[in-house]
DNA sequence: CGGGAAGTTGACGGGTCTCAATGGCCGTGG
DNA sequence: CCACGGCCATTGAGACCCGTCAACTTCCCG
């Protein structure tokens, strides 16, 4: 799993258009923040629930998830990650880690001690607002599947995931030839939808036979994307360049 | 509805323990930030759902509820608005609004131009800080809202909405004498929990034949407090002292 | 006294859950 | 090379939680 350190400047995620950029400084500066570069095996815990590592973490590989338990084992997915997304923040607001996060896939991650957090914030404004520019925007994600769980009907919740997974995967670069990575299971379904396991079986099986999507090889392709829009209501709001720290 | 301004100094909420102290100069910058009171009426929007006002809101009395419909009308409830919340972040990061603001009460605002935002955090990154701790927090809600509407039971959602409500009205100093303003109907209620409203009440009134809460003249009383955070598997992270903006 | 909003209750239907069994795929070890 | 076990997907049957429909009451306020 380990590979050469990249450097932030040659960061291949800073080529995509989905991101902002930042200026020379500010790589500078977010280049001294890093400490490490972690890579993970798909199903590991990048953070424990409950746990506390007091680190700050950027996903620049792969894709994770972020969950939350209840003691019988009742498992609900909050909400899933793509590159660029920061992972840890809410740790910095509680004594423990209120939720945990889990690989999907191998990951790599770029660490920063949680305790530079503040010298940021001191020195580069800019990025302090960029920090508070994707915690709003992961609130943004949670409330739309929040949205979904609350008020959606099992077949409209499942048609607003695929679409939410592959417009997602679109803008982190990681969609080719229409088709994007899909690297969950059903079970991470169900727990992402509030759904049984056996019930998202059967839905996923009723919209595919219906022709509006298809998964192979862990690839997902949306057949009939204007079907499935118009199918969970889904409506995509527009978005300033999202930063990338 | 009028009332004379408070300035932030003397602004009662910062006599709360929950609320961390401001340095004087920050007092002053945020006195400065500060361009006008708004009282609004029990029911007003405060934030359009989809709409845009570029401004940027402390709740300072009363409470509220953020909220995201379908357009058939059906209506989730995202979370509840406490005194010292911040409304209108999300707007910040997107075109916009992607959610709708409720006054459930009677409440004062404390309105900011959402174009100053860049200014607080270059000339006070401790209050850029802040804004992130408070987003963070929400966020950190309404995950556990999540929670709660995925995987658990419709008795378990109202008893968790119970519980919560009452902590977080106690935290704003909102309770006395045992009992917390409970300012929603039923219909809030099934909103907030992904639950028909015929079920919400039924579901209530079991709990309430249980002996396990009352609620009486808009006011909630947690009668076997205990009972209800085993049967919701409530569990309270300890958190740092809020800021307030 | 009238009318509307909110709460309450019963009956019924259905969407979703649970239980259970089967088959496919794949890595492992004999 | 094949047997085996484990994970995942699939499917059917039946139960139950919760939604819908409908009627009625209570309360408040004009």
């Amino acid at each position: 799993m380990q590979m050469e350190i990249v450097p932030c400047r040659s960061c291949p995620l800073r080529t995509l258009k989905t991101f902002a950029p930042n200026s020379d400084a500010e790589l500078t500066f977010i280049q001294g923040l890093k400490k490490q570069e972690i890579n993970l095996g798909a199903g590991a815990q990048i953070l424990p629930e409950g746990g506390r590592t007091g680190e700050l973490f950027t996903l620049l590989f792969g894709m994770a998830f972020r969950y939350r338990t209840l003691r019988d084992g009742r498992r609900q997915i909050l909400n899933f990650l793509f590159p660029g997304d920061l992972i840890g923040l809410q740790e910095q607001i509680a004594v423990n880690s209120p939720h945990g996060v889990e690989a999907l896939t191998d990951v790599k991650l770029c660490a920063f001690a949680g305790d530079n957090l503040w010298e940021l914030y001191r020195k580069h404004p800019q990025l302090g607002y960029d920090i508070t520019w994707l915690a709003a925007h992961e609130e943004h994600i949670v409330d739309d599947n929040m949205l979904s769980v609350g008020r959606r009907t099992a077949i409209e919740r499942i048609a607003m995931l695929l679409i939410h997974m592959f417009k997602r995967a679109e803008q982190s670069g990681l969609s080719k030839d229409g088709s994007a990575p899909f690297p969950i299971n059903q079970q991470h379904i169900a727990d992402a939808l509030g759904l049984s396991l056996v019930h998202t079986n059967k839905t996923l099986r009723k919209l595919e036979r219906m022709g509006l999507h298809k998964v192979e090889n862990s690839r997902l392709r949306l057949v009939k994307p204007a079907v499935l829009q118009r199918m969970a209501d889904y409506f995509a709001m527009p978005l300033r360049a999202r930063p990338l720290i």
